[in-house]
DNA sequence: GGTGATGAATTTTTT
DNA sequence: ATTCATCACC
């Protein structure tokens, strides 16, 4: 079925059979891990020990002996970005396009597989994909129905315990009241009916798309029968962050024939707030008797003072399988670590920084700052804008989520399922047009009490007396806009209808009209809507593909510093590393102890060990001595895992203090009293002198008026008086 | 039914 | 600090 030419090199040395070219370059337990084909597979794969290209080149060995078509093989990703990763990368080792491959996420998998079976589930196989946003509003919903206090009980709360019941494949009727615990705790009740209401709106959220397909499996054994014979080969990327509904997904899949591989990293496990289970990697030989099992511990990424530090940190970890990393490079720098008074001093302290690797020679796109939470992104955006430093937030808000894109998907959902509830109500006053709360109201009430969906009953109301007044005719034009936007979405390519519907309903003149700063920002991304848009057959397939893929591919090739959380860091590497915020409270999470105990703080402990062995040759760890939250600022402690970071590897700072503080306000800790002296920048004070001719990339020429630290009075010959950073401009 | 003011609560991480 | 919800008033 294929050929192995391309592949084979001879070796006329030996009279060994000739090993293919792509086996050669891995070393033996990466050999071992890829050439172990058949049976259960384990491999423990460290940070930076080459594990896609083990699964890729596992992939392509399979391919290339043909053990299995295409189509026989899955693989199974969490993110997208890995799926596009691998298939990307197994294309270029076999050189040529695959085709029938099941490479995916758990959630794309599943879609495939229930839109094709989707009434053995209960659903119509137009079924839609609820994302949390509309999860909420329907929690809302049925809070209100129930007059429970939404103060007692966040809808967020509530949301997030029926994921983590679905996360554990715990359906309504397998939770007992027992298990909550407090006793008018209405979670329990709010599950029932919430996965009733989504039998009714013909809808599913991100954890029945796993679950349903459970179900298939369960109760339909000639269905599970066919996709387990057609599944010859089964591997799972990131195994640690799986669930119990995706590992008894997996068990589901692999009974049979046991070849199944997970790639994984216990010590990476960070995931266990949305319901991933270590104990699911940990368990794995229990699982599967007589499984193979490979450590590849020899790291390509970092330097040994990285994984030194690293490792010693997350040995203070109780459960794990344990792994050794080593490495071949040479020592390098050591981690530093640096103290600082406040958090706007970390940002200056970072920015400096990457601007002294920034002449010698680094670039921008090399470095990145890692923080704990997201909002502690925003004092190193001002930081870095005013420095001029271009940056890239890296898992922000993402595109699919901003509320002009999902008002847009939601009209375009009414017009492709006429009768998606949840889609209908959000637009059917945005823009105003006079529909009101108690016309909603009223067609809640009807739609519930002769359950029908919202699109029929509004339809029915029509016909009576009910409805009267401006509500009526805004009513009957929406209706009546929607008749004929189905009509086109026939014959109109999906872009050319959205651009309709968006005008048409007057949802783009409603932003044209705003005049809110970032009303032009929401037209823009409308337009870039409409483009994406043109990539797809039809609205449907468009449709499809956002619930799943949440996030547009933002393919910049621009030189930009990364700024990002550490979880959205997992799989990334770059020569400099800034770990920010490493205090007690931020990082340990406060509320990650609080919640877990123990348990949590490990798993923040993790989160340090992916952090750190993001980077290849410089980490550079920091903590403020106060920072402010909500508005108020508050004094830190630095966090314990500095203390439990080995001397050997790591070079601690003394903390910088810009101003003359009173004794009171900065204690050091204990670990730092035995310092040497700060031996990187600090904030480096004004050379320049008043009245001294200098020059402004972007304004020129100019004399200096005034110096307030590091910011310049100039007058610029061209550009007149500015105030600008002395990091900015140079003597002529 | 819409608008604007006031007050409270919020912040981990995301397929 | 910002955002969100509720309430009084148009």
């Amino acid at each position: 079925m294929l050929t192995q030419h391309a592949l084979v090199a001879h070796d006329p040395m030996t009279h060994e059979p000739p090993l293919p070219e792509y086996l050669r370059d891995l070393n033996e337990p990466q050999r071992q891990a890829v050439e172990a084909v058949d049976g259960p597979v384990l491999i423990l794969a460290g940070a930076g020990t080459g594990k896609t290209r083990v699964l890729t080149t596992r992939v392509a060995h399979m391919l290339t002996l043909s053990k299995a078509y295409p189509s026989q093989i899955l693989a199974v990703t969490f993110t997208n970005k890995a799926a596009n990763e691998m298939k990307e990368r197994l294309e270029k080792l076999l050189g040529r396009d695959v085709e029938g491959l099941w490479l995916g996420t758990f959630h794309s998998l599943c879609v495939r597989i229930l839109r094709r079976h989707a009434e053995l589930a209960g659903l119509h196989p137009s079924f839609t994909i609820l994302d949390m946003d509309d999860q909420l509003r329907l929690i809302k919903q049925l809070m209100r129905a129930e007059e429970i206090d939404e103060k007692k009980w966040p809808p967020r709360v509530i949301a997030s315990a029926i994921s983590r019941w679905k996360d554990r494949a715990l359906t309504p009727d397998k939770v007992s009241a027992a298990d909550l615990k407090v006793p008018d705790d209405p979670s329990l009740l709010l599950y029932g009916e919430y996965d009733a209401r989504l039998r009714t709106l013909n809808a599913v959220d991100f954890g029945d798309l796993i679950l349903k397909v459970l179900q298939i499996f369960k109760e339909a054994p000639d269905v599970l029968k066919e996709y387990q014979q057609k599944f010859r080969y089964i591997l799972v990327d990131e195994y640690q962050d799986t669930n119990v509904s995706q590992y008894l997904w997996l068990r589901l899949l692999a009974m049979g024939h046991q070849n199944i591989c997970c790639v994984g990293d216990d010590d990476q496990s960070i995931y266990g707030w949305r319901g991933a289970e270590v104990s699911n990697i940990l368990r794995f030989e229990k699982d599967f008797p007589g499984a193979f099992v490979v450590r590849l511990e020899e790291n390509y990424r970092s330097t040994p003072h990285i994984l030194g530090a690293a490792s010693d940190l997350i040995a203070h970890n109780a459960s794990r399988l344990g792994k050794t990393l080593w490495t071949q490079v040479d020592q390098g720098e050591k981690v530093r670590v640096q103290g600082v008074w406040d958090s706007e001093e970390e940002a200056r302290f970072v920015g400096n920084q990457i601007e002294t690797l920034l002449r010698s020679g680094s670039t921008l796109s090399s470095m990145a700052i890692l923080v704990r939470a997201s909002f502690q992104t925003r004092e190193f955006e001002d930081r870095l804008m005013t420095l001029g430093l271009a940056y890239r937030v890296v898992g922000g808000p993402r595109f699919y989520e901003r509320q002009e894109i999902r008002d847009a998907l939601a009209y375009l959902r009414v017009v492709s399922q006429g009768d998606d509830g949840v889609a209908f109500e959000r637009i059917l006053n945005t823009p105003r047009r006079g529909i009101g709360a108690t016309t909603v109201q009223l067609l809640h009430h009807y739609a519930r009490v002769q359950n029908v969906s919202l699109v029929a009953a509004c339809y029915t109301l029509l016909e009576t007396d009910e409805i009267r007044g401006k509500a009526r005719t805004s009513l009957e034009q929406l209706m009546r806009a929607f008749e004929r936007w189905r009509t086109l979405s026939k014959t109109l390519p999906p872009f050319e209808l959205a651009q309709i519907v968006l005008d048409e309903s007057g949802y783009t003149a409603m932003w044209q009209e705003d005049k809110s700063a970032d009303a032009p920002a929401r037209l823009e991304n409308l337009k870039e809507l409409v483009r994406a848009m043109a990539d797809f057959p039809t609205l449907g397939a468009f449709l499809d593909h956002i619930s799943l893929v949440m996030d547009v591919n933002t393919q910049d090739e621009a030189d930009r510093v990364s700024l990002m959380t550490m979880h959205s860091a997992k799989g990334l590497e770059f020569d400099t590393v800034f770990l920010a915020g490493w205090e007690e409270e931020i990082f340990p999470s406060a509320r990650s102890l609080k919640e877990t105990g123990s348990k949590g703080l490990e798993e923040e402990r993790r989160l340090a060990y992916v952090g750190l062995t993001r980077a290849r040759k410089r980490a550079l760890i920091t903590y403020a001595a106060n920072r402010r939250i909500h508005g108020r600022w508050q004094s830190g402690q630095p966090s314990r895992f500095i203390d439990e970071l080995p001397k050997e590897h790591v070079m601690i700072a003394r903390p910088l203090q810009q101003q003359v503080r009173t004794q009171s306000s900065w204690t050091l800790g204990a670990s730092f009293s035995k310092e040497e002296a700060p031996e990187f920048v600090a904030p480096n004070p004004s050379a320049f002198k008043i009245g001294e001719r200098v020059f402004h990339i972007k304004f020129g020429y100019g004399k200096i008026l005034s110096i307030q630290g590091d910011k310049l009075d100039i007058q610029f010959e061209k550009a007149g008086l500015k105030k600008v950073v002395a990091s900015f401009v140079e003597k002529p």
